[in-house]
DNA sequence: AGTTTATGTAAACCATCGTTTACTTAATTG
DNA sequence: CAATTAAGTAAACGATGGTTTACATAAACT
């Protein structure tokens, strides 16, 4: 038959801590998701976070970064950018790839927030606005920062019926639009 | 000459917490300000928030209530609504008056997040949707709490220079175009 | 097979936080 | 002025959380 799988395996524990605590600073925030929780979750000791991660900082680091290295806004084509990032945001089977909730739930910390802030720019601004080109590419990369956040906050956070899935049709109408005003 | 102020004032007091905990709340978010720092700050002892306001939550609620209420959207002409929220958000003298910060911050507590969205919804997204009119009301006050946010996770908590004061020409602009085109 | 290393666990440590209790002192009242 | 009430303080309580330490056991190696 196929190789038995071993009963210890450091990768495969690693990850589950990983996907653990992505779901859960997703969820419930950097400070309030506990590492008994999460390393409940991955059915492992608390102990071994420090040992993989080193702090759970760290941890959040490799949570984020795993998640917005995934994130690629940079591939389809110009002319239907509104509609595409739209979809990205508001497909709900890939909410667990958002990594929008996890980065506004971890403002709070200082610590959280200064990984947000060096890992947003290396991996997402940086590159939007080299896509978005040289004439305003900052600028308009930051509001395009400041459009999806708004989303996901009142659909992940404070949740409002009018921006919840299903989106409703005006309102998705009109970010598809708000978002294409910052190609064209 | 003038009375003198006594040494004791409850209303003061109260008042000098409450003044502490806007600013604790607004600048490090609900979970991270302690009972002690804000108290500290006010120049009192920490039990005195039990006695004035029952709980930490209670005191959180007390201090966004205040906030929400002092600002007030529908008063201008609907023609310059868009240069006037965006002049609201971005002015720095109003910087201690933007309810916003408060609110995205507490996002990661249940507690606190539930006291968010009874005031948001009871102060602002009601009065707002009335005032936008029956087409449509409700969808677009929500895409206007949306674009709010969006602008001030990226000034208060995770600060872009282009979106910081003063807000970038083209960002303002474009910002303000945004905001009309919910009430036209 | 026996030894060593890697992987995992259990329990305690130490700090912080919201809250409560017991006590002090200023202001008010009769 | 004496007594009562209002306002404020100090210190401890109980719970929680990140991290460390000491120990157990599975896998790998010679």
């Amino acid at each position: 038959m196929g190789d038995r799988k071993p009963q210890r395996d450091a990768q495969r524990t690693r990850a589950a801590i990983l996907d653990a605590a992505r779901d859960a600073f997703s969820s419930r925030g950097y400070a309030a998701a506990g590492l008994r929780e999460i390393t409940a979750a991955a059915g492992v000791n608390p102990a071994l976070v420090s040992r993989y991660f080193g702090s759970k900082e760290k941890l959040f680091e490799a949570a984020l970064a795993e998640l917005l290295d995934g994130a690629v806004l940079t591939r389809g084509p110009r002319e239907t950018f509104g509609e595409a990032v739209v979809a990205l945001l508001t497909d709900h089977t890939a909410a667990r790839r958002n990594p929008l909730p996890m980065m506004l739930f971890a403002g709070a910390d200082p610590g959280a927030r200064a990984i947000v802030q060096r890992l947003l720019e290396e991996l997402t601004l940086a590159p939007l606005a080299d896509w978005l080109g040289p004439v305003e590419g900052r600028s308009r990369a930051a509001r395009f920062a400041a459009l999806a956040s708004g989303l996901t906050v009142y659909r992940a956070i404070y949740p409002l019926t009018e921006l919840a899935s299903p989106l409703d049709p005006a309102a998705r109408a009109w970010f598809a639009a708000t978002f294409q005003s910052l190609v064209d």
